[in-house]
DNA sequence: CTCTGTGCAAACTCTTTGCACTACC
DNA sequence: GGTAGTGCAAAGAGTTTGCACAGAG
């Protein structure tokens, strides 16, 4: 909590209860969280809170470097406090996003490729993932 | 023309001109086209064409494996004729999007990760082209 | 006190769905 | 001729927008 306030305000971003909760939401949870789930849990504490809020605080963090966007499945963004650079896998039988820690090769680390800058990447792989192999066998 | 139809016909996909429009477009473009493009260019030759028809025959050559779908835009599905494992650019001056020859590191060349099996994957990068880059200096 | 953030509701965009008609095979 | 594809229009989901009120600095 404490946390989170110190870097809120470390990039310049107003202190708000709504900001708090979703930045801390966040934090603590490990997994992505869709925005629809952002919003059912910042309910339980601010039972007032409206979607549109939630769209607005994720702008703000996300454009402060604060979360990012996780979107493997496409129509339906998620979020998450982690913002080095990692990649995603998404299982098409149990539906769970999990973590990729594996880095695309050097030419990427370098941000560079080809003359082109780049500013972000995103490695979004579909298949079926180890729980779900066992299962099967 | 003829090859597009034969390719169809291989995958056991019913031949009509709707599908035939469709696949010899994205084949003779080289371009990412959106599904707008799409439709306006195929409705050129067919103006009655639907605009579900186009969803519709994308659905089945996309699960043929014919074409394969490209969302670096989040919400705005492109479609392409290319099938083979390559990445894409995205500059957020131009908003062009460009193919991104180099590959993921071997790991994913093998069709495997952190014991997960990859059927499909793909490599959104995002940042400021070379063009751009010689513009701005 | 001022200005930005919030809540609410309506609007917007892309995509999917249902149904009657058409046309491949 | 039967079955699957098409055209049309309406519905649906996720996200954005506009405006009045509330709250942070």
């Amino acid at each position: 909590m404490k946390e989170c306030i110190r870097l809120l305000k470390e990039k310049g971003v107003k202190i708000t209860a709504q900001r708090i909760a979703v930045f801390e939401l966040l934090r603590k949870n490990r997994e992505h969280l869709t925005v629809e789930r952002i919003f059912e849990e910042v309910k339980r504490k601010f039972p007032a809170v409206s979607l549109g809020t939630i769209y607005a605080v994720l702008f703000v963090l996300r454009h402060k470097g604060l979360v990012s966007e996780v979107r493997i499945v496409p129509d339906k963004a998620s979020f998450e406090a982690r913002t080095d650079v990692h990649h995603h896998f998404y299982c098409t039988k149990c539906e769970r996003v999990s973590d990729i820690a594996m880095p695309f090769c050097q030419t990427i680390e370098r941000r560079e490729i080809e003359g082109n800058i780049i500013e972000e990447c995103h490695g979004y792989f579909y298949g079926v993932c180890k729980q779900c192999r066992k299962k099967n066998a």
